[in-house]
DNA sequence: AGCTCATGGCGAG
DNA sequence: TCGCCCTGAGCTG
């Protein structure tokens, strides 16, 4: 159940692990095993992430397109595979590595022209080197869609989930309902610089951690909510509770079925 | 055993 | 906006 800092952080396992070297690949579900079929005996080439997309490059030309939708998950170890246990749709093995994929919402063969094809849907990455915000600042300030519908637009901020949203519009006072158009400049740039720092921290931990120092474990005299998820956050999943900084109660909401948490105290309108 | 929930996204209406 | 797809964990009985 990741955001893109989970997908980079996997890119980076699954290339130490495999770039390089002649893999083996196999569907023990057997739902993949037309697309193993095409890759493995191949050198796995590269492992590119793109917001929450993966693409593994084989030296065929073609590449594995992953998505892990809500319930995707990779698990990467060393040495041999073990037995099958539960629905794994591919396999990924080397001499020495091994890595199993259960239940993405995409897993596809692409050839070269698809996968450059498929990249260009995707919108900037505040974790690629590349990224250019300007894409994202040009579709927000003409539209009259809140912030929190344009942060998990994929095609404005590539990687960005339902924590790095919640949490990144606490940290600039923001309220999800304000409309993109009334974003400046000013706060736009700010939350894009956050967001590099946030979502690139995030990558090499593997988790996401929101709260500032100043606001640590003895803000207001509570501690931070460490999340399920492992990061400490300020309002994601924190429903009910007072708020860290100014003791409102968090609210919930429904914003296009998924859940939306905010204080309507600290982040205006 | 069965229900609910989850860091996502798509297509039908 | 709704329903549906993907899987497993953590409850409840």
């Amino acid at each position: 159940m990741p955001e893109g800092n989970v997908i980079h952080n996997q890119a980076r396992r699954l290339s130490r692990a495999f770039k390089g070297k002649d893999v083996f690949v196999d569907s023990p579900q057997g739902r993949f095993d037309a697309g193993a079929r095409q890759v493995s005996g191949h050198r796995l080439t590269s492992v590119q992430a793109f917001g929450k997309h993966l693409y593994i490059g084989f030296d065929n030309q073609l590449w594995v397109h992953v998505h892990l939708g809500l319930f995707g998950k990779w698990q990467i170890g060393r040495g041999q595979a073990p037995e099958p246990r539960g629905l794994i749709r591919v396999r990924i093995q080397s001499a020495d590595h091994y890595a199993e994929l259960r239940g993405p919402t995409v897993c596809e063969v692409l050839t070269d022209g698809q996968m450059h094809q498929s990249i260009t849907r995707i919108g900037p990455d505040p974790i690629r080197a590349d990224a250019d915000p300007s894409r994202a600042w040009e579709r927000i300030r003409k539209s009259s869609s809140a912030i929190g519908s344009l942060l998990m637009d994929q095609r404005v901020f590539a990687g960005v989930g339902n924590i790095y949203r919640a949490e990144v519009l606490f940290r600039h006072n923001i309220s999800p309902f304000r409309p993109g158009s009334k974003i400046t400049r000013a706060q736009f740039d700010a939350i894009w610089a956050d967001l590099v720092v946030l979502m690139t921290h995030g990558s090499k931990t593997g988790r996401i951690d929101t709260v500032r120092e100043e606001h640590g474990p003895d803000a207001m005299g509570r501690a931070a909510r460490v999340d399920r998820h492992g990061g400490e956050v300020y309002v994601y999943r924190r429903a009910d509770m007072p708020c860290l900084l100014c003791g409102t109660v968090i609210r919930l909401a429904d914003m296009q079925g998924r859940n939306l948490y905010w204080c309507p105290r600290c982040q205006r309108r």
